[in-house]
DNA sequence: GTGAAAGCGCTAACAA
DNA sequence: TTGTTAGCGCTTTCAC
């Protein structure tokens, strides 16, 4: 079934249907009702395989995620395919689980299905993979890798402003020795987090310990397992701050585990601020990324690059602000239960 | 960039570069191995929607889901990505929000790609929204809907197994007075898993209190509020079972804040078995839906259908086994704080 | 207002 | 072993 076949039963031709189809007020109202009237009957669609061959361009965009079990991306995703739909462009996902053979496989998707630009979220981004996307002018953005170039955009994360707000809080609250918990020490994104970090800590002059400073993996598991890194010191920090909040939830269950409590022995923000993080108990002080300003970012840097595909990349920021929940409170003189050389010393009854 | 460009480079003709492409016999390894250097320097990719436009089919599966906030959805679409891939299938995914004009949208958007089947997990179906699949020979495989019929699949799910393994448990723990929360009322697979609980309590002799069977909506908020409603009766269950995980979580967090202990006061068992559900405190205890045998279970419906599209639809089943972990447990007579008609008062100090 | 026809990139039947 | 060519369904220029 083809636009001819309509043509045929109405007694026009294709391109008179297809006239109709579009939109074009070049076409008699009476035979644009009987070409309606006929494709509704039949229920027919068009075939958008035979535009894009015919332009060039698909209509749609690649979105490249490493981790959809992380709630961040659903959420993410959700909010990028609303603002496609809306657009009359489709969406092709693909999901890289960390691997960068994953992530070629993805790439190449995206290639053969000619697609019209990518969103990488992915962090773990190794030069010869994006290659191919940029040699055939397809435009990428990335997330918060602070590298632009000829067809390559960037939607910078500007983690200063919430982090400074984090450890101001923090501060306020009596905490002086806090730890952060990154993701693979690798990344760009978990560098772009943990620098901010530290910038923070200069800021409100608080001294940093680097026992304190730990590597996770964006999940569960690994904050979890640095969580217990950092129980196991005998000088311990009484506030931490995660590269995402799924490292934080796994703080908080480390730290379950272990018979402390939150925020009454160790404080704990995350990053992100998925919806997860209020379901949770202690619900989840964090960092808000706002999830729909940055899904618009990314396709409005999608389309700029779109438009003009020798222009150069350009970089585009979304902010950060803290969210106060229930995983952060003051700091409690007891929790130091062991302490290193004497110094700080608690009575027990107290 | 096409194949004739590479032909010339190469001095062979474009159906020689599609041989090599297509891995083909019939070409001179010489030959191929010129053909391929060039391919590999110019960094080529075929256009896949030329291929689609000859043969009428895309490589290409739809998949459409109610809600990828809901952990289930990204967990099941991690693994359906993953058999696609392997199988040289392309994605396009569609979310619904549980609207039926996103539906018809997504729907639509499915039959102008001309995908090669479409694998809808959505629960609330009109006919109407499916019409257009169906006229147009797009294999149809859906999720316990139940219904069977010329180019319509169904994977049920055998809720029965899974729910007398619950009902028995809780029954060995005590419990008589055994309440469930469900998803919307109008919608088939929660009317089905509704069912399921009904004849597992009459199996074992268990009398059903219909104002312990309550409505929920798929989501943590459902959950919420239908556990409120269940707490604030004067004569309560003291176990409850649930549509999916979701719900569970919701219901935990309302007894939370009511102050109740789980299990304590109350167990709870979940439906789908999520990731999450092994996260929070107390870790659920629920009924496991397999989800990479679910996930293949669908791909394979779609193979079959695709195979020839005047077969009749089939019936797959996946079946649902007990999960235990700490949400259900033994049950504790001074629960009952407030009895009616006096019945089954307790001791005040026992 | 409407139609005829070329061409997007690929593949397979057929020819050589 | 390789080349030529028609055609998948659509749009759009040009002709009428």
């Amino acid at each position: 079934m083809d636009m001819r076949d309509i043509a045929k039963i109405v007694g026009v031709s294709s391109a008179t249907v297809s006239r109709v189809i579009n939109g074009s007020n070049l076409v008699r109202p009476e035979t644009a009702n009987r070409v309606r009237q006929v494709i509704e009957e039949l229920k027919f669609f068009p075939n958008t395989n035979a535009t894009t061959l015919k332009y060039g361009k698909s209509g749609t965009y690649g979105l490249i995620i490493p981790d959809i079990t992380n709630p961040f991306f659903p959420e993410f995703l959700k909010q990028f395919e609303k603002i496609l739909v809306k657009n009359n462009q489709e969406m092709l996902m693909a999901t890289t689980d960390f691997h960068s053979t994953r992530l070629q496989q993805s790439v190449r998707r995206m290639l053969v299905r000619k697609v019209d630009g990518v969103a990488l979220l992915a962090s773990e981004i190794e030069t010869e993979s994006i290659e191919a996307l940029i040699h055939n002018r397809v435009p990428l953005v990335t997330m918060d890798r602070r590298k632009i170039g000829p067809g390559l955009s960037d939607v910078t994360i500007n983690n200063t402003s919430g982090m400074e707000q984090a450890i101001e809080y923090l501060k306020s609250l009596g905490h002086t020795k806090i730890g952060y918990i990154g993701g693979s020490s690798q990344r760009t994104i978990s560098d772009h987090r943990a620098n901010a970090f530290l910038r923070a800590m200069k800021k409100f002059e608080l001294a940093v310990n680097h026992d304190f400073m730990r590597v996770g993996d964006y999940r569960f598991t690994g904050g979890e397992a640095a969580m217990i890194e950092l129980i196991r010191l005998t000088d311990r920090p009484t506030a931490i701050l995660t590269a995402n909040d799924m490292t934080a939830i796994g703080a908080l269950r480390a730290l379950r585990e272990y018979g402390y409590s939150v925020p009454g022995d160790f404080s704990i923000i995350g990053f992100d601020d998925i919806e997860l993080g209020e379901l949770i108990y202690p619900s989840l002080t964090t960092l808000r990324l706002p999830r729909h300003q940055f899904a618009e970012t990314f396709f409005r840097a999608l389309e700029d690059a779109g438009k003009d595909r020798n222009a150069p990349g350009k970089k585009y920021t979304v902010g950060t602000s803290l969210v106060i929940r229930n995983s952060a409170g003051p700091v409690r003189p007891t929790t130091h239960r062991r302490t290193k050389n004497g110094r700080q010393r608690q009575p027990q009854g107290a």
